[in-house]
DNA sequence: CAAACTCCCTGTTAGC
DNA sequence: TGCTAACAGGGAGTTT
């Protein structure tokens, strides 16, 4: 039988809808299944506890839900336990039915009492698993997720105006909103018209209304366009198209205008000249 | 306290 | 064509 797997490209770095729509593929193919051994061929993919008490503790576990937590994936245990998976860069699951020949960049290995096996590829080694007893350890660490509807926009918007930085920096702090990555955090705001360099305490409410709106557009339809199984096993996340993202020297969609590269905050950032001015500017000079 | 580095990694790409 | 060096990127840890 053949393998089912995540299908990701350049533009599908893990973010919340791919880790959203891979808690769904790896809820709907290993609810309530058991583990019964785990390889850890990359010893760094684990980052708690050592790989020796995380494969001794994951032994006899049952899948009980699969859930996300801002860019977590979160499998709950019993007996109690949960156990986090982080893709960061280059990480996907896939599943398969029958035990075949190892993947080139496969760095843990899950097997279940089915015989069936959840494997986590990850060519750059960044993704990290954490095994845990309190969700608590994480979720205190976190800001509010991006989709979670107890963040109103009047919330968003005091959050957001008591901070002296840049927005864009602040975007990708999982401490102030879980879920958003370099590629979102650029489209949100190529999509609202605020340059990334704009200053937190300038921006009016009405615009970061706006903004947390554009998010939320955003994340929903990445997610919507993600997770289909097309039925012959791959899981394909939808081909998602940046308006900014990656196409510097190119034309913005909305304005014609040619999109810029600069870097905040240590990370590449993409926006448009044209409909992200940094300056309110009034009318003609 | 926040911003800026540094490091972890390797596939991809630019430059020669 | 083939080689090398630079680069990207999320987050943890460290320094400024």
């Amino acid at each position: 039988m053949q393998a089912t797997q995540q299908r990701r490209d350049s533009n599908n770095m893990p973010e919340l809808p791919e880790v959203e729509t891979t808690a769904r593929f790896i809820r709907a193919n290993c609810l309530n299944r058991t583990i019964t051994k785990v390889q850890v061929l990359w010893q760094r993919s684990v980052a708690t506890p050592s790989a020796k008490v995380f494969s001794r503790r994951l032994l006899g576990a049952k899948v009980m839900d699969v859930l996300r937590l801002g860019k977590f994936v979160v499998i709950r245990l019993d007996p109690a336990a949960f156990l986090l998976g982080h893709m960061r860069m280059s990480g996907s699951f896939s599943i398969e039915r029958l035990v075949s020949a190892s993947h080139r960049h496969t760095r843990v290995v899950f097997t279940f009492d089915d015989e069936s096996a959840l494997r986590f590829i990850d060519p750059r080694k960044f993704g990290r698993f954490y095994l845990i007893n309190d969700l608590n350890e994480v979720s205190a660490a976190l800001g509010p997720d991006a989709l979670d509807s107890a963040l109103t926009p009047d919330r968003f918007i005091e959050m957001v105006k008591s901070k002296s930085g840049a927005i864009k920096p602040l975007l990708l702090k999982q401490s102030f909103i879980a879920g958003i990555g370099n590629i979102y955090a650029d489209e949100s705001l190529w999509l609202t018209g605020i340059h990334p360099l704009r200053k937190c305490a300038e921006l009016q409410p009405k615009q970061v209304k706006r903004l947390l709106r554009a998010i939320r557009s955003i994340l929903r339809r990445a997610i919507s366009k993600g997770g289909t199984d097309s039925g012959d096993g791959v899981v394909d996340y939808g081909s998602f198209n940046p308006r900014v993202y990656g196409r510097e020297g190119k034309q913005c969609k909305r304005c014609r205008g040619i999109i810029r590269r600069i870097v905040v905050g240590q990370r590449g950032t993409h926006y448009c000249p044209g409909c992200q001015k940094l300056k309110r500017s009034k009318g003609i000079k």
